[in-house]
DNA sequence: CCCCTGACCACATCATCATGTGGTTGAACC
DNA sequence: GGTTCAACCACATGATGATGTGGTCAGGGG
């Protein structure tokens, strides 16, 4: 296996030691930069001689620019890193804007460091992998939304809703389901009533957030 | 800890009793039922005496009905019951399909027994497993898209876009920014000639589906 | 048999959207 | 100092959307 090179940006002392003692030691990892934040990292990697990095384990929590603001700086410097966020919270906004960002992996920071490491290596074959946890609110996320008591749609009124989510005009829909133009206005009135919205947009959102 | 309640389903044979065998000497874990095709499955559950079950292994290659059909059965079933895939496929379509349907897990099935086992007790705990390969095709499918040459919209066409996701009227749009209503029209010309878009539907879509 | 419901259709009206043409201003770049 | 470009604004017109009222028809359930 070849080398990994790291890096680490993490403000808690004892962690950035314990995760530095810890992956020092292995013979295919080597630390090139450890930060206390990102802007102690972005200032020192700014200059023309920046190390090359493989694989960057940041923290979420930090003083100044957050972790997940800084996923975006680091992949304009390094756009081809891994990114492994480490974190105490399991929030899924947290987890959600750092994957939307570009972090490729999210490790609670009670997982043990022979797990943290294992995923390292993963990571940098390739794979992710992600806390338990983490990985079922993920898995969650895809998940079919429990519709609210009468808030069905029937199966007519669902076909109307993937023209409207396709970007068909009431008429090219009317087309393609082969009834009036007058008829679909009908159906997205009901339709609007049912999910309570008003608009072809929110009827749009909802659909494509699973709502459906 | 507390004993877990299997079912399997999968229609390789050799599979399937290797994965038996295995499980079936674990202390904590009960194979109650197998089964070769979700047909055989679901006949077996049908009566009243239906098993207690706490999770499924699941092939999607199966004989008659796909795995990922058959999720939305066991559903109707057991809409508690954790469903883990099992698969020798890794198609993004696959694997997405599984998660909407209702699937807490994805593993590939070169992933040896002990890890799998492994899994089975991780679900059972409220958490989830994935395939280090798989998990890293979900991170992708948060990740920033790749914006072709030339689509990039300015920070106030973004923030244009967002109004329209948001569900607001020109008018309101123009409020909230602080600007005619005319100039919002003027953005919006420009940022459907440059998504290549004519519908604020299109746009909506494109946004939510991270192509902005 | 009556009632209800989903799907179907028509007509009407006002609001919103899509698109065009034409213009100003200020910052950025050569 | 001329060019380019984002952002700003105005006016105009036809298309589309949102909502209402009113109606037919077929199928399921009391």
């Amino acid at each position: 296996m070849e080398n990994i090179n790291l890096a680490i940006v993490e403000d808690d002392a004892v962690i950035r030691e314990s995760l530095e003692n810890f992956l020092a030691v292995h013979p295919s990892l080597k630390i090139v930069l450890i930060a206390k934040s990102m802007e102690e990292f972005l200032e020192a990697i700014k200059d023309a001689s920046r190390p090359t990095l493989d694989l960057i384990l940041l923290d979420i929590e930090l003083p100044g620019m957050s972790g997940i603001q800084g996923i975006y700086h680091i992949r304009q410097k390094y756009p081809e890193v891994d990114i492994v966020m480490l974190t105490t919270f399991e929030e899924e906004d947290k987890i959600f804007n750092s994957l939307c960002a570009g972090a490729c992996s999210y490790i609670s920071k009670r997982t043990p460091l022979a797990t943290i490491r294992e995923a390292i290596f993963t990571v940098h074959r390739g794979g992710s992998y992600m806390s338990p946890s983490i990985a079922r609110k993920i898995a969650q996320h895809f998940m079919p939304k429990e519709r609210k008591e009468g808030e069905q749609l029937s199966v007519r009124q669902k076909e109307i809703v993937q023209g409207i989510v396709d970007g068909l005009s009431y008429k090219m829909i009317a087309d393609k389901l082969d009834i009036s133009i007058d008829t679909v206005r009908d159906h997205i009135k009901r339709i609007y009533r049912t999910l309570e919205v008003n608009s072809k947009a929110e009827v749009i959102r909802k659909s494509l957030e699973g709502e459906i």
